[in-house]
DNA sequence: GTGACATATGTAGATGTTTATATATTTGAC
DNA sequence: GTCAAATATATAAACATCTACATATGTCAC
């Protein structure tokens, strides 16, 4: 099944970026303006734009237009379970690194 | 927190590849060689050994060396997790297209 | 030591991504 | 229609990644 493989390389590109994981993160909440993202985030707009653009194109976000504003809101929620399995890894690295620490402190003292 | 967008996009950046994903599905069944990869992914050693060395600079996976021979794990578990949650929205995303061509066929007969 | 094997690293051209800046498009107010 | 605001797109330079191929390193058997 490489086509899977090709499709989950290309999404996982699609989040491998600061500002489009930032960008998520606030759309947890629901749907959210450009404009209150752009302010939220501190960014310039058309920096955002193009971030934007590119969940977009791989379908992970959807815009919805109202007059000259435009609402953004994530297609599918499990993309935020992506975003929380990331964040597990990395609480587990860090328990990694206090391990060693403590190790180094008093060796043979707290195994996991 | 930044450092943690910052972590989260290296991290997705390196599974952004569709020979590192298929190296991480191999490894779901445990430890394999090099050798053991390079045969069942049909790809050039050096090939291989760059990818992994992409999966190992980010601490993904770790190599066993035993006489001249290496053996390649998963450092964190969770890392199919993520996999299999991108295989989910990739399921989701096949029930949208097909939704959408029954809606084609036959309007407004099968909403969600 | 030599030779063969397993794995890793270096290099370079092609390709893709990021970033800032400029410009275009769309919409609403007038 | 003009003007301003909101959003999107184009462009180009800097930078990173990918790929194939060549070469290096490490280990074992002899």
């Amino acid at each position: 099944m490489a086509e899977l493989g090709r499709f989950k390389s290309e999404f996982f590109k699609a989040l491998a970026h600061p500002l489009r994981i930032a960008v998520l993160d606030g759309l947890r909440q629901g749907e959210l303006g450009v404009n209150e993202l752009c302010n939220f985030l501190k960014v310039e707009q058309s920096t955002l734009s193009q971030q934007l653009s590119v969940l977009r194109t791989r379908n992970i976000v959807v815009g919805r237009k109202e007059g000259s504003n435009v609402y953004y809101s994530v297609r599918d929620p499990a993309v935020f379970k992506l975003l929380d399995v990331a964040k597990e890894i990395f609480n587990n690295h860090l328990i990694d690194v206090r391990d060693l620490l403590s190790q180094i402190e008093s060796p043979m003292a707290g195994g996991r």
